[in-house]
DNA sequence: ATCATAATTTACGTTTACGTTAACTGCGAC
DNA sequence: GTCGCAGTTAACGTAAACGTAAATTATGAT
């Protein structure tokens, strides 16, 4: 009946990530893992920011602004100027994501159609 | 009938650059620009080229990366080798694009949440 | 002529996000 | 006991993407 909980190379492993870049993240407030000794030990809760920072790095996100966000899912929002505060936040970060998304879809759009165009090509030259 | 050219702190107000900036990616083959004597004369590619690699740093890329894109967007597709290694980049970052366009779902999703709760609460806490 | 303004090159500084030793500790295998 | 291995801290190194300051040049205004 125990919660489960890892060590720093399961989740490097798992992740994908060097011992060096949790320790590293953990520096930065994204990760707060208890100790048994001196060694870290992870519970699911780490785990799960973690991944939230993975996710927000893929979208390019600094560690900095991953930290900030992260802390705010978690954080208290009792107070009325805590809820507007946090209500900001959202929106800001709502809007650069949906710039972000109309980027990708351009982006994307324009990459099949060079696929399209390649493919095209390239049956000519070998067929022909 | 000659066709547009800017310079460089046109071009750096335009898109909110230090020419410095500019400059940055001059070094870096993102753009190559004229000269009229020794000042920098930019044409309609150089604003595109500038176009595509804010919009490559908007969804995170690095310049190596930007400046690979956009020179192959222009480059040489004659030969059979050229266009299977187009497509193979193609396809390469058309996937890291879908796995951000996932991940750019599943946050925007999360923060749209985040914004009804905390919509809510602000009802509550202001009229309560 | 000179003065401000915009441009240039050169070079060193800075921040972010780690990589890379180095030096030490604790533990199970042998 | 000592060997190897995983973990630790501390500290310096590094690549990317510019910032910043210095020294110079060219141009238009007064």
């Amino acid at each position: 009946m125990t919660s489960p909980t890892w060590t720093i190379s399961e989740l490097s492993k798992e992740f994908d990530l060097t011992p060096r870049t949790i320790r590293f993240y953990e520096d930065h407030g994204i990760l707060n893992p208890a100790r048994e000794g001196r060694n870290r030990v992870y519970v699911s809760r780490d785990r799960t920011r973690l991944k939230l920072a993975l996710r927000g790095k893929r979208l390019g996100l600094q560690l900095s602004e991953i930290c900030q966000l992260i802390d705010m899912y978690e954080g208290p929002r009792d107070t009325v100027p805590q809820l507007a505060h946090y209500m900001a936040v959202l929106t800001a970060q709502r809007q650069t994501l949906e710039q972000q998304r109309q980027d990708l879809e351009e982006t994307l759009s324009e990459i099949v159609q060079q696929q399209e165009v390649c493919e095209l090509l390239l049956k000519e030259k070998t067929k022909g």
